[in-house]
DNA sequence: TACAAAATGTTAGATCTTCTAACATCTAAT
DNA sequence: ATTAGATGTTAGAAGATCTAACATTTTGTA
């Protein structure tokens, strides 16, 4: 399955081609990466290429949107995917020790004033988590 | 497997992918057209717009000039091709929907099937990055 | 060898496609 | 009613591809 995953994420389509296969304007797809959900790569011109997989998560955010779905809830599904797709590839976690916890907590601090509660939150999941 | 036929006939790929992916020039991509091996649709703009099945076939092309067969020579190989193939019983024609194209290119790209090792090794890899 | 044909390279000018950036419009949430 | 979110629209620039012609290289054969 390494190679599948190799090919799908090849950057073969021009946005034209993106945009008739999902149906999305290109405003849209070039807002959805400005948004981070997609990270197309560049040619030597410039120009965004597009993977298989892109095209999958684009299909999905059409989805999400017609079930009502903001940007923020979207990009708040795709962090919690990336969350669970480290959880299985990585090793099985180890409880933090005390000493741990008070080196995370001082180099967390210092960049965290300014953050919403929703995004502290997110901070908390993915240090505290057992 | 009607309709993976059709899925793999579906003009998506611009020009300069194809060359990337065969490692052809333009030049030699529209002479094999020319030379009627391939036939490429053309977008609203009259940019040709190549399939999986036209990449298939330029990768077998290649080969096939490998091993010191002309064009003559290719040409023929693929009437004979034809002929076999319309030696078969062909079931009733069923047309594609965008729709059907959307869900059928992620599973169909992957594996570029009907390819030898040997074609499969043609692939330019080092476009495909990551 | 020499010549003709085959296969590919190269170029120019036109046209299509995509880019960025800005401003406009419409919708949803406060 | 106002703000922020989401998308539309446009202009000008630059990249990509088109056709058509002529040039060069390779191959087959008289």
């Amino acid at each position: 399955m390494r190679e599948k995953e190799l090919r799908r994420s090849m950057s073969v389509f021009p946005i034209g081609t993106v945009m008739k296969l999902t149906d999305l304007t290109a405003r849209q797809i070039r807002y959805y990466e400005e948004q981070e959900l997609i990270y197309p790569e560049r040619n030597e011109g410039n120009r965004r290429m597009y993977s298989l997989n892109d095209i999958d998560v684009l299909l999905e955010i059409k989805d999400y949107l017609a079930d009502g779905i903001n940007m923020a809830g979207i990009k708040r599904i795709y962090e919690l995917k990336e969350l669970e797709k480290n959880e299985k590839t990585k090793p099985p976690e180890k409880n933090l020790t005390d000493d741990d916890v008070r080196r995370i907590l001082h180099s967390e601090f210092l960049s965290i004033s300014g953050l919403s509660p929703k995004d502290k939150n997110k901070l908390n999941q993915q240090h505290f988590k057992q």
